[in-house]
DNA sequence: TCTTTACATTACCATCTGGTTATATTACTA
DNA sequence: TAGTAATATAACCAGATGGTAATGTAAAGA
């Protein structure tokens, strides 16, 4: 579907379950059993979910024995923040212009008797 | 699939072309024509993009006769953020405590050099 | 009124997603 | 070596997603 990281790293995001993980994994490298357990549904389903973030890079795995625990790897998490903050700013730039550029056009137009349109 | 407000936020965002297309709104309203135009895909493809940006509450759309041109709604997107945000300071405080915890154990323990597999 | 423009919807398709159960694999334990 | 525990993979399914071409609709303009 998509091949970039950051849509990889949104998309991980973009699930309940996949943030409870996450949240999860706060406290802590977790075994895939216990980050199943209070979860509703089977473990290759939560394994699933674990490929999603692994492939976003939130998440590396050790190999511990027979364990193989989950632990954060927040960077990824980065570039989506920082993505989102560098739209914000550019958009509020933005608004400011157009903030100043309203200020100015009703300086300029007369106010005859033209109605504004209605929102439908 | 999900039915929450952040998963589809983060899922509106998990899509370069859509990306794409909140940047191109930080100008101002923009139609659907001049939206579609630069993106290699028909128009309904697009519409259908759109669609999804609109139920994550990124845009929102007014009618000015014909036309109906599409305009950013940042709100929601303070949400991701506000989500990110507070799991990297969560994160972060376990990191610092992660810091000290293993500082106590490196002067306990003999530190074996033993180390992870990257996959299979 | 007829045509054009701008947008939306429909019907269709391939692929992806998120879940299941069943089966393998891998490493510890007796 | 056999058994069990922890994890992974496979095969399957329903429904969502992302694209297409074709058609519908509504406003503007001649």
């Amino acid at each position: 579907m998509y091949n970039d990281k950051l849509s990889a790293v949104f998309g991980a995001l973009a699930s309940p379950t996949r943030r409870a993980l996450l949240i999860a994994l706060t406290s802590g490298p977790i075994s895939v059993g216990d980050l199943a357990r209070p979860f509703q549904m089977t473990e290759p389903a939560v394994i699933k979910h674990l490929k999603v973030l692994e492939k976003a890079g939130l998440i590396v795995s050790d190999r511990r024995g027979q364990v193989r625990p989950r632990m954060l790897n927040a960077g990824p998490l980065k570039n989506a923040n920082a993505w989102i903050e560098r739209f914000s700013q550019h958009w509020n730039e933005r608004f400011d212009r157009l903030d100043i550029l309203l200020a100015k056009m009703q300086k300029k137009e007369t106010p005859h008797g033209r109605k504004k349109k209605t929102r439908t």
